[in-house]
DNA sequence: ATTTAATTACGATTAAAATCGTATATAATT
DNA sequence: AATTATATACGATTTTAATCGTAATTAAAT
């Protein structure tokens, strides 16, 4: 599937984490962050119902949305095409430059650490 | 300064592994991977220049470019867009994200391993 | 029932990036 | 010197994403 773009990807934040919203719940969650017009984001939804990205239960006079793909998965092609365009391919890279600019803290790279180990531990 | 898009990004690359190039030069190792027309990269190039991407020698005829943004600037202010844009925020998760899909290495686990003591003791 | 408010549908417009054609200039070749 | 090849300059076009205005529809309120 193609990547979401930029406006698609800030929608698709406010679906995953509320589940199922109408348009007006999304704009209005969307307008706490950024300036733009109701039926701009009705639109950027629509297009999104018709390209596959979205569900759109139409019982009531205000339609129900909710995505159709997973955060996960978004976030997994988004990375790969990423390192791959900014990177070089190397994912070691993008992880390095990653944690100098974070500042992660002694909880997070504790948590890091466990993952390296369990990955570790898969590969063999 | 503003994030390089896509295409400006392809040729920053080959920049950055060249050090300087011509216009030519560029579009032949662009034409590897992608189909596209000699002017298009002309253009895209001088665009570059006249927003002050690049530097340009105009001694011969054919002009030498070079990058003025480094690698590591460019790929740091693009990484830090990416986590809030893709990963609320969290280098954490980007982190994860990539390392669960990149099977590395237990060379390149090992330097990650490095990286995070080095950042445990520089935060002391 | 009428009016008001809220929603979707639809198309047009704007904006930004990428692409390319053609003219012009310059160098190299014959 | 004339021809050919190669560059740059410039503007027009195309493409894609985002934005918005307005009409039509439906529900709610009076």
């Amino acid at each position: 599937m193609d990547k979401p773009t930029a406006a698609e990807l800030e929608i698709l934040a406010i679906l995953w984490e509320k589940k199922q919203a109408s348009v007006r719940q999304v704009h209005e969650e969307l307008s706490l962050t950024k300036e733009t017009g109701y039926t701009t984001t009705l639109k950027i939804m629509q297009n999104m119902h018709a390209k596959g990205l979205l569900a759109r239960d139409e019982e009531k006079r205000s339609h129900i949305y909710s995505a159709l793909i997973s955060q996960e998965d978004t976030q997994q092609s988004l990375v790969k095409n990423f390192i791959g365009k900014a990177f070089g391919g190397s994912a070691k890279k993008l992880v390095m430059q990653a944690l100098g600019q974070s500042e992660p803290s002694k909880e997070e790279i504790k948590e890091i650490r466990a993952f390296l180990d369990k990955i570790e531990n898969d590969s063999q």
